[in-house]
DNA sequence: TGTTAAGAAAGTGTATGCAATTCAAATGCC
DNA sequence: GGCATTTGAATTGCATACACTTTCTTAACA
């Protein structure tokens, strides 16, 4: 089928249409765009992204799975409303279940995983060094992930990553890494010389105390409430 | 308005129907009246509930987030097949969430939950010692509750419950307990004993303990595959 | 006979229209 | 003037219709 027939469709699609709504609203969640208390009303949205309420609908109801949006019976959505409290208790998750992974990376990462994990570790000294805060950024969500799956435990990644996407409107990677890259790295370092060593403690502790630093240095971004 | 007009609904409908069609859809999947990796098919669910698609398609999202369903875009949804490692997982996710939440309990628990919790521990002996199974378990789920809610931590709260949910379908409470209320017991009462010491260390431990035991003996239930 | 391509059937994705509920403003009553 | 009731607009919930994707069937060709 030739697509310049489809005069209608001003834009062409790349995925399936609920999910670019999932994604589009999320971002205008997460960016700020769309603030937390905020009425996310169905017509608007479709208007305003060229679909019909449907899709908004379903899209609605995910972020609502997600945590980014409140649905509100016969009430219609808004963009969660996170308070203070609310925020610090998904940090001290967040910590947990970092310690967890890292606990759970000690013990049960394959030789390869490990190799690999202690191989890009010492690589983003590099990005350290020239003060690459940008890369550092994306290199330390690599690092992360790493621990996510090295735990071998499918569950715990799916609450980790949960979380994280929660968190996601209240970390702005720039900010949040901001002059203590260094300091990240070192606390990278303890996380990985636990691993190699295969001592699970140590690793939960010491990515429990990362998490913590950085919640820290992320918390000034909360909503005040 | 008087309901007697609405002759056209036969049964009246207590909330809003999605709701409706995702306790029902989740009850058939829990109880075993649909199988892992059936196709939910929609205009049949659809007749099935005397409601159209729409509510269907919604209750259907809704379960794929709480991990009873599965998605596949464009091609329909089944009910979630678990595989032994990812059942596995559940558990060892529970018993780690539980032993944070014991641990937390013990050190932020207020005066009056601690007398409460304790208070009711206590009573619990006498369903022991008349056997009660059904009775106990129904307690069982209270005893939890308040750990979960005496960890004072929102999102923690929200982590275990969807855990808890996720892992209904092979927990069959009847089954679990059954010959070892006694054992049970002990393990509740080394927990209640650590949380009244406000040791949080050794409140997660006996959690975790606990847990472990109740999952070796949930296991059996687990699909084969 | 095996493979592949075309087409029909089935089922999901999206749009639109109607019913029901909610919220608010205006009106009536005390 | 204050308070309760009612009525209307706005918005969500649900139903239905249509479009597109997938998949199974069938037939043609190598």
């Amino acid at each position: 089928m030739v697509d310049s027939l489809k005069t209608k469709t001003v834009l062409v699609r790349a995925g399936t249409a609920v999910d670019q709504m999932v994604k589009a609203i999320a971002d205008h969640i997460v960016t700020g765009a769309l603030r937390p208390g905020e009425k996310l009303d169905e017509v608007s949205l479709a208007e305003r992204f060229n679909v019909s309420r449907t899709p908004i609908r379903e899209a609605l109801a995910q972020l609502g799975a997600m945590g980014l949006a409140e649905r509100r019976p016969n009430r219609g959505a808004i963009v969660a409303v996170v308070t203070q409290e609310h925020l610090r208790s998904m940090f001290e998750s967040m910590a947990e279940l970092e310690r967890i992974c890292a606990r759970f990376s000690a013990e049960r990462m394959t030789v390869a995983e490990r190799r690999e994990l202690e191989r890009e570790h010492i690589a983003s000294v590099n990005l350290v060094h020239r003060g690459a805060e940008e890369d550092y950024a994306q290199y330390n969500t690599v690092f992360h992930s790493k621990l996510y799956e090295g735990a071998h435990s499918k569950h715990i990644h799916e609450l980790v990553s949960l979380t994280r996407s929660r968190l996601a409107p209240f970390r702005r990677a720039q900010f949040r890494l901001m002059g203590r890259l260094s300091q990240s790295w070192q606390e990278h370092d303890a996380i990985v010389t636990a691993i190699m060593r295969a001592d699970g403690h140590a690793a939960g502790e010491a990515a429990h105390a990362h998490v913590a630093s950085v919640s820290s240095a992320s918390a000034i971004f909360a909503s005040d409430k």
